[in-house]
DNA sequence: AACCGCGCCTGTTCGC
DNA sequence: TGCGAACAGGCGCGGT
């Protein structure tokens, strides 16, 4: 599942491959995406030339050069590749002046393509309310401690809240709270000042971390047929019943707002 | 206000 | 062997 490293990794795909590229035609299927894919309005953006690819969250923003931009999000299986289109699930395709298209491809259709006019951006509802950037300097343990404080609800909840911080998902939340030795129900409020600073430690540098390997599940941008290098890094998460890296307990797993979560019983305080 | 739980989706894995 | 059930989870939303 893309999650903030993943959705940077294709970014910078982004800016090195599309930027500079006019759209051709733009085809679309009739699926539906989190929201209906606006088919009218991507054919418009025929003639124009993408201009920049910018992130926040784990939206993309690609501009084109008469103002409008293109909203993506990748949701759990989404992707944004060049290559030839006609595959069972591609839903957006952009033909290009130069190269390969550019096929967004969507199995479970969680994500979201949009177009966006110039003054839309600032008025979009999928962009207001966004917490603080997990590798901007807003995000530190003063902040995250503030917005601990009197916050019961388990502190892994809390950091994959989009209004607390953005980009931290399910795979790295569990890493990072590992990381920092801190059991992922602790209600938020019982944190230390030693355990927030801590955590905001670790997310960051397992972040930069996986941003550096490709991320953990996209691989398309590494060259390789496999997934991104970051895998083989994962301490906890999907390793229920298997030894602790650190203490060779086992792993154990827990059912936390409807997602599973993993962590070690020894290693991490509750 | 805070927070929990649901529904959206389909490919893969699991148990009988 | 075959088939249905369970599972994967980012996100917005509605209910408490």
């Amino acid at each position: 599942m893309p999650e903030l490293p993943e959705v940077e990794t294709v970014r910078r795909a982004m800016q090195r491959h599309l930027v500079g590229r006019r759209v051709v035609a733009v085809y679309t299927s009739n699926k539906k995406l989190r929201a209906p894919v606006p088919a009218a309005r991507l054919r418009r953006l025929a003639g124009d030339t993408f201009t920049a690819a910018r992130r926040r969250a784990k939206y993309l923003l690609l501009d084109l050069e008469s103002g409008p931009s293109l909203l993506v999000h990748l949701g759990m299986t989404g992707n944004l590749v060049f290559r030839a289109p006609g595959e069972k699930h591609d839903h957006v395709v952009f033909e290009l002046d130069e190269g390969l298209p550019l096929v967004f491809s969507d199995p479970r259709r969680f994500g979201l393509v949009l177009v966006l006019g110039p003054g839309e951006e600032a008025a979009c509802p999928y962009l207001s309310d966004l917490g603080p950037e997990p590798l901007e300097a807003g995000f530190d343990a003063a902040y995250l401690a503030a917005r601990c404080q009197s916050r019961r609800r388990p502190i892994k909840a809390l950091l994959m809240d989009n209004v607390v911080v953005v980009g931290v998902g399910n795979i790295y939340a569990s890493e990072s709270l590992f990381r920092a030795g801190i059991h992922p129900l602790t209600p938020a409020d019982q944190l230390s000042g030693e355990q927030t600073k801590a955590l905001v430690r670790e997310v960051k540098a397992i972040l930069r971390e996986s941003i550096r390997r490709g991320g953990t599940t996209i691989s398309d941008y590494l060259g390789k047929g496999e997934g991104g290098r970051f895998q083989q890094r994962l301490a906890v998460y999907g390793r229920a019943g298997e030894n602790c890296l650190v203490c060779e307990a086992p792993v154990e797993s827990a059912v936390l707002g409807g997602r599973s979560t993993f962590y070690c019983p020894h290693c991490q305080e509750k």
